[in-house]
DNA sequence: ACTCTGCCAAGAGGA
């Protein structure tokens, strides 16, 4: 049986004597079934057991042998899961031990992946130092990468120089940026893949052979997720891009492939073999070297490597725990050897940080020091909601995905088309109704309704209809889609931190923690817009500083107009200017701004799909000659890209004059500097009236820069201040509870704006809709996070204004809840969606539904600002519709209800 | 208790 629980006590270790000799033990007491929802056996009722002080039953487990290594990394309150454990009776209690076949896990909820087991085994801080920094572009991995990929073309049955051609191809933004031309890539790649083929050619690939590439894997029993590269009669195949002239494989390779084999294990294919390939090893080494030229290596892979993976991996988990921070003593490595060695040493003198290598440089002044540790474990906070998620994959059964909405379940395969590239196309029906927070464009994990214990492929969602169409690289049985949690964003939200405290240039860290005023050369009396002296004042404090510059742009302000004219007045000056944002959408609108004041010199950097399609024609291609592509790159004067874009390891290897920011306010700290840590100057345009980041955990992450600054440094701020959007009775609230009342109708037409503008007969509609503020109560009672009435009026309501005249193109719905907007949706045809998701947009006619019914609880009412964008987002007519009880309940929401009714 | 946009991911190398 499985025994899973938080652990409670743990004791030292002791040797008794047994029937087999001298063995080692640990005790550990856990509280049972707590934690998590892994796989877990029923575990004894626990009645003769002894309690704690909370007189919960506690569950007492000896752990033998080598498992008192994990015992020995224990503390309380982590989870442990013993696999197989044996039950017996000792004095008249139940108790539990390690058998023969048991595995230990600390904390199986946290994902280890198998690549940062091999570098742990190797050193681990070198696991930390990968972590944060980031691994830099550089060309053993590029190069690295494209083997792999030419590996999986070969096992699929590709022809060799069509893959290696179209490979390096795809490589060539990457490879122009290192220096590389394709010719001597591919050169240096064909040998490699000689290697490989020499060794299929070995009478290897035969009919019993079944081969699988890239083959995705997720243990939540152990806890660790990684993919291996191929798999040959369901055992572990790993590739390795250099050479090794031993006998043996490298040590840390064997703990890659065992660790894949485990997993293997655990879906009830045992692998017993394990086998490397170093694709390096050719004959044209001979005459320089003697050794073991065959490339292919195999080892037998036995239950002590197994249970050393999972050792290693608790090691790893139980750093995690409390965010310590390896030294390297731990290790056995020689930092002399190691090529991580400076990296290190400045890292550990940094931040002050014990380490064998050794420590270089002065230690971070000390509050700079408090800001990495904080900022830090937040983001590590938020690492572990990611791998919350991917508990989701395995929570299988229909009622608990009954209000879920990260899988799409039930899908009934239709076809499985072989296309292009030895790739291929699956389609499926999607049951009625189902709905998802899946995309077009997305990438997820498509499987035969079981992604962890069947079989799963990573592909992307190429149509999402009453039809769903997928592209994967083998064929699934598309019976369920799952959204594919990944770290990429907290990845590279940590380098973004590494970046800015440890790379950052010293005079950068001085203003943003407040060690020095930020600066503004002598102010320039040019004129750039002359129509609104807020707006021309933004451009002239973004092109005066020296420092940075903060524009405060309320809704309808003229924000994106205003970012255009100051990307214009930059690069005028001869500045490089890298243009930013939160969203796709936000950056290909500001590109959008810049083409209509007739400016097109940028290049749009980014994935395909994420990217508008009118702005397709300045999407940076990747894929390309080496040298075309970086000159495409390095030669654009103003480079666009999302924040999260600007952390990849392309974008980290360019540098600009200035870093201009859309949408700071949505932007935790480290996103935004993933940015500006690009430029020697910024500006952050934003609200922070508005949504603020969105965040898993409840942390540090929470506030943005661009309120952190606009507090600290108020001289470096211009707030716009006239509105070209809401007449003036909508606008009023928000002035007024927001602005300070600063904010006003940019003219006298947007103040005294009206539907009859519109050609609506307003005389046509019900007396309280002829004001452009109106509320209803239409005595809905709130059901789960819908309100059923409050949907069947907010449609009547709907088919009034068109009734009226209205285009239902100019009609908008806003719902706090998601379900509310499905439950709306199903009952008109106007766009609806969640005030989140209308941030940045208007239309001429808003109804925002409240849902709550008798009270306001609920953490999404708290915020105010998610209020403020609700009702900021109509130009002529606003309806309120929600109950009275409950809106009355809050005095700002009184005094939105008094302001509605007046 | 809710809200949710980005990222294709997990990678490679070497005494």
């Amino acid at each position: 049986m499985n025994l899973r629980g938080r652990i409670v006590e743990v004791s030292d270790e002791r040797e008794v004597e047994t029937q087999y000799g001298t063995r080692s033990l640990a005790e550990v007491s856990i509280r049972p079934g707590a934690a998590g929802d892994g796989p877990i056996d029923a575990v004894g009722d626990g009645s003769a057991d002894t309690t704690d002080a909370d007189g919960d039953a506690l569950v007492r487990v000896t752990l033998w042998g080598k498992w008192t290594h994990t015992a020995d990394l224990a503390e309380p309150g982590m989870d442990l899961l013993v696999t197989d454990a044996e039950e017996s009776e000792y004095r008249g209690e139940p108790t539990y031990s390690t058998a023969k076949e048991s595995y230990v896990v600390l904390e199986p909820d946290f994902l280890v992946d198998v690549t940062d087991i091999r570098s742990w085994v190797q050193c681990p801080r070198m696991y930390y130092l990968n972590k944060l920094s980031g691994i830099p572009l550089n060309y053993p991995v590029v190069k690295g990468t494209i083997v792999h990929e030419v590996f999986g073309d070969l096992l699929r049955g590709r022809d060799l120089d069509d893959a290696i051609e179209e490979r390096v191809a795809e490589a060539g933004l990457q490879l122009g940026l290192l220096g590389y031309d394709a010719t001597e890539v591919e050169d240096e790649v064909r040998r490699n893949a000689a290697a490989i083929e020499g060794w299929l050619a070995q009478g290897t690939l035969t009919e019993e052979d079944e081969w699988r590439s890239e083959y995705t894997l997720i243990s939540p029993t152990f806890g660790i997720k990684g993919r291996a590269d191929a798999l040959r009669r369901g055992m572990p195949v790993e590739l390795k891009t250099g050479k090794n002239l031993k006998r043996d494989p490298r040590f840390q390779d064997k703990i890659q492939a065992a660790a894949y084999a485990l997993v293997l294990d655990e879906r009830g294919v045992p692998a017993n073999t394990g086998t490397l390939l170093y694709t390096k090893n050719t004959a044209l080494e001979r005459h320089e070297e003697s050794g073991d030229l065959s490339p292919a290596k195999e080892f037998s892979i036995g239950n002590g490597l197994l249970e050393f993976v999972v050792r290693t991996r608790n090691e790893i988990a139980a750093m995690e725990f409390d965010t310590a921070v390896p030294t390297g003593f731990e290790a056995d490595a020689n930092c002399e050897y190691c090529f991580e060695q400076d990296t290190c040493m400045v890292v550990s003198g940094r931040l002050d940080q014990e380490s064998k290598a050794g420590k270089i440089g002065k230690p971070l002044p000390e509050d700079e020091r408090e800001y990495f540790d904080r900022i830090y474990r937040a983001i590590e906070e938020e690492r572990r909601e990611t791998h919350a998620e991917y508990r989701k994959l395995w929570e299988q059964s229909a009622a608990e995905r009954a209000d879920d909405d990260r899988a799409l379940i039930g899908l009934e395969p239709l076809d499985q088309r072989e296309i292009e590239g030895q790739r291929w196309e699956l389609t499926a029906k999607k049951p009625d109704g189902a709905v998802s927070k899946l995309r077009e464009g997305d990438v997820c994990l498509a499987s035969n309704g079981d992604p962890v214990g069947g079989h799963a492929e990573l592909c992307r969602i190429r149509e999402l209809g009453d039809r769903v169409v997928v592209t994967a690289d083998e064929p699934v049985e598309l019976r369920r889609l799952d959204v594919y949690p990944s770290e990429i964003s907290v990845s590279r939200m940590l380098t973004a931190v590494h970046d800015a405290l440890l790379k950052g240039d010293s005079d950068r860290k001085d203003v943003l923690f407040g060690r020095r005023d930020p600066a503004f050369t002598e102010r320039s009396e040019a004129t750039y817009i002359d129509n609104n002296d807020a707006q021309n004042e933004a451009v002239k404090l973004a092109v005066d500083a020296e420092d940075f510059a903060l524009v405060h742009g309320p809704p309808g302000t003229g924000k994106t107009y205003t970012i255009a004219r100051i990307v214009r007045a930059l690069v005028a000056d001869g500045n490089r200017v890298l243009l930013s944002a939160f969203t796709n959408r936000a950056v290909d609108n500001a590109l959008e701004a810049l083409r209509d004041q007739g400016f097109a010199d940028a290049v749009r950097v980014g994935t395909e799909n994420g990217i508008r399609e009118d702005m397709q024609d300045l999407h940076l291609k990747t894929t390309g000659d080496p040298n075309d592509r970086v000159a495409e790159l390095t030669d654009a004067p103003v480079v666009a890209a999302t924040t999260s874009s600007c952390g990849s390891r392309v974008m980290r290897e360019q540098s600009f004059d200035v870093a201009l920011v859309d949408e700071a306010s949505q932007l935790t700290e480290p996103g935004t500097l993933a940015a500006i840590n690009r430029a020697d100057r910024f500006v952050l345009v934003g609200d922070h009236e508005q949504l603020p980041p969105v965040v898993r955990a409840e942390n540090d992450l929470q506030q943005s820069l661009f309120e952190r600054l606009i507090d600290a440094a108020p001289e470096a701020s211009v707030m716009l201040d006239r509105q070209y959007r809401m007449s003036q009775r909508i606008q009023a609230f928000s002035s007024a509870e927001f602005y300070d009342g600063a904010l006003r109708p940019a003219t006298g037409e947007v103040a005294a704006q009206r539907l009859s503008d519109l050609g609506v007969d307003e005389s046509a509609l019900p007396e309280p809709l002829r004001d452009p503020v109106a509320f209803i109560d239409p005595n809905g009672s709130r059901v789960g996070n819908t309100n059923p009435v409050e949907a069947e009026r907010v449609a009547e309501l709907v088919e009034t204004f068109v009734a009226a005249g209205v285009e239902p193109d100019d009609i908008g719905v806003i719902a706090p809840f998601r379900a509310q907007v499905a439950e709306i949706g199903k009952r008109t045809d106007v766009t609806v969606d969640t005030v989140d998701r209308f941030q940045g947009s208007s239309k001429e006619v808003v109804i925002v539904s409240f849902v709550a019914s008798g009270t306001l609880d609920g953490p999404i009412f708290e915020d105010h600002r998610r209020i403020n964008v609700a009702l900021t987002r109509a130009k002529k007519s606003l309806v309120l519709v929600g109950d009275a009880n409950a809106l009355e309940s809050d005095p700002f929401y009184a005094r939105m209800l008094e302001w509605a009714r007046r």
